[in-house]
DNA sequence: TCAATTTGTATCAGTAAGTGTTACAGAAGT
DNA sequence: ACTTCTGTAACACTTACTGATACAAATTGA
């Protein structure tokens, strides 16, 4: 398996949520259309959970649902809940400030990092879950 | 170390080819400069040999510098040729086809990877390199 | 109260990618 | 020839994600 899908991951099982609206879905039903592990699942939607995206309940008739409605939950919020939210990493290791560059060149990639993240940040707002939602349905054939 | 920094030390390593114009910079001394190995340097040097932003030569009084001008190489073309290019990654498995959302939602989130990939192409294209060793040229104290 | 269900979480193994290092063949200048 | 470099292979180490099993705690309902 390749690198971070959780963002897709997380859009999937979303999607799913806001579709069967306040009925909670279990993690077994959602862990069979995304194609993988109910715990995998379930440790997302942990993290979907702390974002304040969705509602989970223990015991029987548990489930998770949607905390609000889906033309409430941006995309940015789900990108945001289960990324780091950085396009590329600064330096592992401190260049060497004895280089004029060295010394500089890492406020000048902080600021680009920043400036990339906060335009993919705004790209990712222009969109709600229900706009997945509708888009999921034209698709249907 | 974390995660993918190619891209910082690639914008690092031609903002020195660039101070340093037609010179030949050796992998050791652009390795001192990022505080890393050579090979490290050398391997990502190979990428951007590859994409033509920098040319190399072996042998005593070898190295390396720049195909051409700074103000010619844009940061989109540095991410390009040292990155896969995907802010976030589709399904590692597909998703159920029996299932209307995992049928349809791949395209779904396919179109819209297209879209903020495209997003930060464009954003890095505003910036050229002659850009970046301004904005390091400011930074000096 | 007790049994069944379901989440939350710990734990472990497997996979993939990046990093750092040593080593060495081949190219090129003197 | 000898020295200096790049290009590259090989290996160990780390980190992150995925997938799986296991089980405590919560909740429902009989």
């Amino acid at each position: 398996m390749a690198a971070n899908s959780q963002f897709s991951v997380a859009v999937h099982v979303l999607t799913m949520l806001a579709n069967s609206r306040d009925a909670n879905l279990k993690s077994d039903y959602l862990a069979g259309s995304v194609n993988t592990n109910p715990v995998v699942v379930r440790r997302l939607l942990g993290n979907l959970s702390q974002a304040n995206l969705v509602i989970s309940q223990t015991g029987a008739n548990g489930g998770t649902r949607l905390s609000r409605g889906p033309e409430n939950i941006s995309l940015a919020e789900v990108y945001r809940s289960v990324s780091c939210g950085e396009v590329f990493a600064l330096h592992g290791k401190s260049p060497n400030q004895d280089c004029p560059v060295g010394r500089n060149i890492e406020a000048v990639l902080c600021r680009l990092q920043k400036e990339i993240d906060r335009t993919v940040g705004e790209k990712l707002s222009q969109y709600t879950l229900a706009d997945v939602m509708e888009m999921v349905e034209q698709g249907k054939v």
